[in-house]
DNA sequence: CGTCGTCTGTAACGGATGGCACAAAACCCC
DNA sequence: GGGGTTTTGTGCCATCCGTTACAGACGACG
């Protein structure tokens, strides 16, 4: 009964998959489309559109592409599959009572809660997206910056911190509009600018965004599942989840950030090995 | 469970309770509707009226009837409930995952690793330790500070700006040796002293241990499992599992902290969440 | 049987929709 | 740096949409 026709999987993880594949402005409206699953892919094209910062041929030539043949067609795949998953939801009820472990301890419950959220980062993280952010910066890129928000700067700041053991050139942008601004304006067609958004999201990073892009850099956007208003014009965006009780958490993020580090060494190899060598050389700190 | 606002109930709950009211043709809408929910009402007022066997303007007056605006409106309301209802339950991903293409994934292996060591959080701290941590910070100590080695000083940053929302007279040391030394002079016999010491121990956290017993104060150090030398002097250990290959993970240290925070949140109450107020108001961030 | 009130479908209208051809823009590779 | 290719947006059309006005159908009650 819950067996699929062979080869058609949920359209939400076929979009995840295949979002490798895609052209930059079909990639956007491949976002907006999981980030407001399935509400954003039952509007029209030109909602559609709209919503992702594109026009109405792209959501259509997505649709080709994916191989689903007319919007209209996409929209009813998209209800049959609605109604499938609503006509089994009495399940869901009952495994969400059973997946809370109603214990008493506010510190084990807190934790579990956020061991759930780096769960989850495997599905809020399309694959190909993560590919590209990675062979971005193991690709010698001539500079690196990062930057974030009140709170987000610290992992921002981490970030460059750990990226510049393996590759020369990074930047960590604490006022990416006041002080560090060259930082900024140095950027070139090969230069890679990470900017963390997340919710309660700030105007400075859309201007940092901004910024980055006119000036020639790649833009990767670390956002929550929400999508930050930069993600329009990011060239990749990487969402996840921060949502917790009574605050949200950046265990997710934290994860994101250092596997995406270890990826990087991983794939850049060599050289990454050689510059790791010369940091432990030069950079010393004392001992116990 | 899931609380919506109130008067607001599931639209099928709605149609279904109002039936009796309505007159035949209406009520042959309603039933399609419900027998093919949601798909029908996402489809149009033709496909339903014709489902239905009536017509389009029998639709209409349905939602006129039940207080739903336009169809539009409607619509609008179907597909935001179909959205809640289907971010609810992540079921299908499972599936997408174990179909992907097996390219032993470099940045999957890496968060899957940082998940066993939050995980592992379990069992490292004991309960009995975080218990009087958290009581430590909830009873309103007169002053805290934090401190950390060269990569731990960030999430001991993190910590402190966390704790502050929470309590006040919570400060940061970048330098406790240096600049900031006043900051553990101060320290007196109801302060307390938050250090992070990780592998590759280093020499300085000794010291600042050592400093910070000495004026007095209470001191929590988070460690690794190997435990600092400074174990021996500190008065709460909490100890977490960092390794991993090729680097080390703070991900379980962030989860930690954070989960720390959380619960002397809860532990706290009234004052906390009165502080937390004043610090909203008074610290703003320019939003997008 | 006629009249009233309610219920329902037909017809028509403006606006929005999905789809398409075409030209501009961006990109890439010699 | 420039030729060729890919990617993307604009303008347009036929169609379908939601909505409204209107008139016929039905039933109740004198």
């Amino acid at each position: 009964m819950t067996d699929l026709p062979a080869g058609e999987l949920p359209l939400r993880d076929e979009i995840f998959q295949r979002m490798g594949g895609l052209t930059p402005a079909e990639r956007k409206v491949a976002r907006t489309l999981l980030a407001r699953y399935p509400a954003a892919g039952l509007e029209s094209t030109a909602a559609l559109a709209a919503a992702a910062g594109t026009s109405k041929p792209t959501v259509l030539r997505l649709m080709t592409r994916l191989g689903l043949g007319s919007y209209r067609e996409f929209q009813e795949r998209l209800r049959a599959e609605v109604t499938r998953s609503m006509s089994a939801s009495p399940l869901s009820r009952a495994r969400a009572r059973r997946a809370a472990p109603s214990e008493d301890n506010v510190f084990l419950r807190a934790v579990q809660q956020r061991a759930g959220l780096v769960t989850r980062l495997q599905d809020t993280v399309p694959p190909g997206e993560i590919e590209r952010a990675v062979s971005l910066l193991a690709g010698r890129p001539k500079h690196v910056v990062t930057s974030g928000g009140y709170f987000s700067r610290l992992i921002a700041r981490m970030l460059a911190m750990q990226l510049d053991q393996l590759i020369p050139n990074v930047d960590y942008a604490g006022e990416p509009l006041g002080a560090d601004v060259g930082k900024y304006l140095r950027a070139g067609r090969d230069s890679v600018a990470i900017v963390f958004d997340l919710r309660r999201h700030e105007l400075a990073s859309e201007q940092v965004v901004s910024m980055a892009k006119a000036s020639g850099a790649t833009v990767v956007l670390i956002t929550d599942e929400s999508l930050s208003p930069s993600a329009e014009e990011a060239d990749i965006v990487l969402p996840v989840a921060v949502d917790g009780v009574p605050f949200d958490s950046f265990a997710a993020l934290l994860v994101l950030t250092e596997s995406l580090v270890d990826a990087v060494f991983q794939h850049a190899g060599e050289a990454a090995i050689e510059r790791m060598a010369d940091w432990e050389r030069s950079v010393h700190i004392y001992r116990a």
